[in-house]
DNA sequence: GAATCAATTCAAAGCGCTTTGGTTGCGCGC
DNA sequence: GCGCGCAACCAAAGCGCTTTGAATTGATTC
């Protein structure tokens, strides 16, 4: 059924069922409501590609994942970002198209969007320090906003972001009011630009305290279970050993649990965690008492922030940029304690 | 840069210009470079909307994810799935549209799709038992494959899945030959299919074994950690409780094991814990010995290959029905070990 | 030299919608 | 009775591509 076949059985001129349906204020309410009626009986929706032929509009959002031919990792969050991202969408008549993309083709992926008009904006996912795609992204004028902010970059961009920087710093300095000295510090890539504000908002805690900063603590890379466990295991098997680690995600912290059990001592007791939680809807740090003490903020709320951001900015030409710095939450749970009068060692 | 401005200043027709680069015989190879030289130069892509009109492809696929408004969990094997079916698609000129819908208006969903001929065909998640979506899609005539399968449905249509119920009978199997004689299950939720088949396969082998089957052994859930954790936990302090766990994810082995090491219990030793395992890139079981025992899938080479299953069905308009039955692999790590012979008793 | 042929190229129609620039019919004031 | 404004509707152009059916070559054949 097309809007042709439509206007004909509805005796009208296509003109007129188009506008009828698009709410347009010169056909009378009883020929509206007439097309609906028929609109719904017949199971009519119109032609997505005719319509943004004709308008200019994709009605389709962008979200470009890359996906790194060496560490094939699928970023866990991707999934509860997409979902919040995906309501929004679905809210206000967008589709969201999807594209996995090996970071050395991304702007190809983005030149491509823009020229043949597949979407009407992206979302930019993982921003790296200096990262390319904003000033690429402005250059070819294709609206995006960035889930994070990407430091050393002076082109003005919209994003929202957690405040990574005051997360850690606030999570360090709980550790040390708790009576921890050595901290180990299990971080994201630090070519990410979240897992570089971490690290500064920790290493500026240290300094504060009057701590140093031992590079022997601080150890980056994708955030793995066995990442979490192998760089736990070893800073536990130190001279001086960490009595207590501050980890990017609950997936870090899991394997960080698990070195900390396989040497016998206690979480929560000989050895404390706090990690960053995305509140992941699969993996629920919950309970009345979190397991795990936690700088907490939700990714899939973020998802559907940025999107109304992003349509926002598409819809209303919004001139200027949006940005929003959204502030973790402290939970404290059963996984920090005391620092130990004698830290254990390990055999 | 379109192919109106493109065709004149090569000083050629549109007709010729769309035929060199979509590579028609009829065009001398001379022009076809020329023309090529001339598309890479001006950055010339084809609208993709007004291809998609004119030649009726949508060169999209959809892929519908419920989220329930009930339980919001997003399954985490949502995000290697679909890496991997993203690679096909790009690998083939496809987009890919993701649509988060709450599960009472998937019809709507679908019917809308076909209507409004967004995409192609259409990657079915999560089967349930007796799913109606897959009469719907028979009915409207929209290509689908299905990831999974769906017990009682009688039309036909073409998926991909893993042989879940011998998975978990030689998983139970495993666990018998190490003289485990009361083993817990925690498995996914039972309306969906998987999870029907995985507890079939499991309790035959109990009844091949001679051993009852407990209710009180058996759980279903959405698979999160606390899930796996709570009936872990609720399990593990029966009169007589199980010496082994046989879990649906690596997730829920993760609760199962806080769990027993909150009892004061050792993994491997004193209970012993199979899981199923969809080799999801952020939670590597890895190492020379994984640390769970798993029966092993990889659902991102399932995302490819069941990518493609759908693609050959929409373009060889490929009659007849495709199936395809992965055997996992049982992977022997350090969570399971022969069952003790007092089972400990928890205080 | 006219007719045939293959190899290239082209003009124009069409995909299903929106939107521009009308037309129509009616009540109003003068 | 005339011109006017307004409400309601419409025909046709246009979005950027593909594809049909026809035209233009130059070479070949009779």
């Amino acid at each position: 059924m097309d809007l042709k076949q439509l206007s004909k059985n509805l005796g009208l001129s296509q003109t007129t069922v188009s506008r009828a349906l698009n709410g347009y204020p010169e056909v009378s309410e009883t020929t509206r409501n007439r097309v609906r009626l028929a609109a719904d009986q017949f199971g009519y929706s119109p032609n997505k590609r005719a319509k943004g032929l004709a308008t200019g509009k994709a009605l389709a959002i962008g979200h470009v994942i890359p996906v790194s031919s060496q560490h094939e990792v699928v970023n866990p969050i991707f999934a509860d970002f997409i979902a919040g991202a995906g309501e929004t969408y679905s809210r206000n008549g967008y589709e969201m198209t999807l594209t996995m993309v090996d970071d050395t083709e991304e702007e190809n992926i983005y030149r491509g969007m823009k020229s043949r008009r597949s979407v009407d904006g992206v979302v930019v996912h993982s921003p790296r320090m200096n990262d390319t795609r904003i000033p690429l992204l402005n250059d070819i004028g294709l609206p995006f906003v960035v889930h994070g902010r990407a430091s050393g970059t002076s082109a003005p961009y919209s994003w929202l972001d957690v405040n990574n920087r005051r997360a850690f710093h606030r999570a360090a300095q709980f550790l040390v009011d708790l009576g921890h000295r050595r901290i180990g510090l299990l971080n994201g890539l630090e070519v990410m630009d979240f897992a570089f504000r971490r690290r500064s908002g920790f290493e500026d805690a240290l300094r504060e305290n009057g701590l140093p900063v031992d590079p022997d603590l601080m150890r980056s890379g994708e955030m793995t279970e066995n990442f979490g466990h192998k760089y736990a295991h070893e800073m536990l098997r130190l001279r001086r050993p960490p009595t207590a680690f501050l980890t990017s995600s609950l997936i870090v912290a899991m394997g960080t649990r698990r070195a900390i059990e396989e040497a016998g001592l206690v979480m929560g007791r000989d050895v404390s965690i706090i990690t960053h939680d995305d509140v992941l809807s699969y993996l629920g740090n919950g309970g009345d008492v979190p397991v795990f003490t936690a700088t907490r903020s939700s990714v899939r709320q973020a998802g559907r922030h940025l999107a109304e951001m992003l349509l926002t900015e598409i819809e209303c030409l919004h001139q200027g940029t949006q940005s929003h710095l959204l502030e973790a939450e402290l939970m404290v749970g059963q996984s920090t304690g005391p620092a130990p009068k004698f830290p254990a060692s390990i055999p």
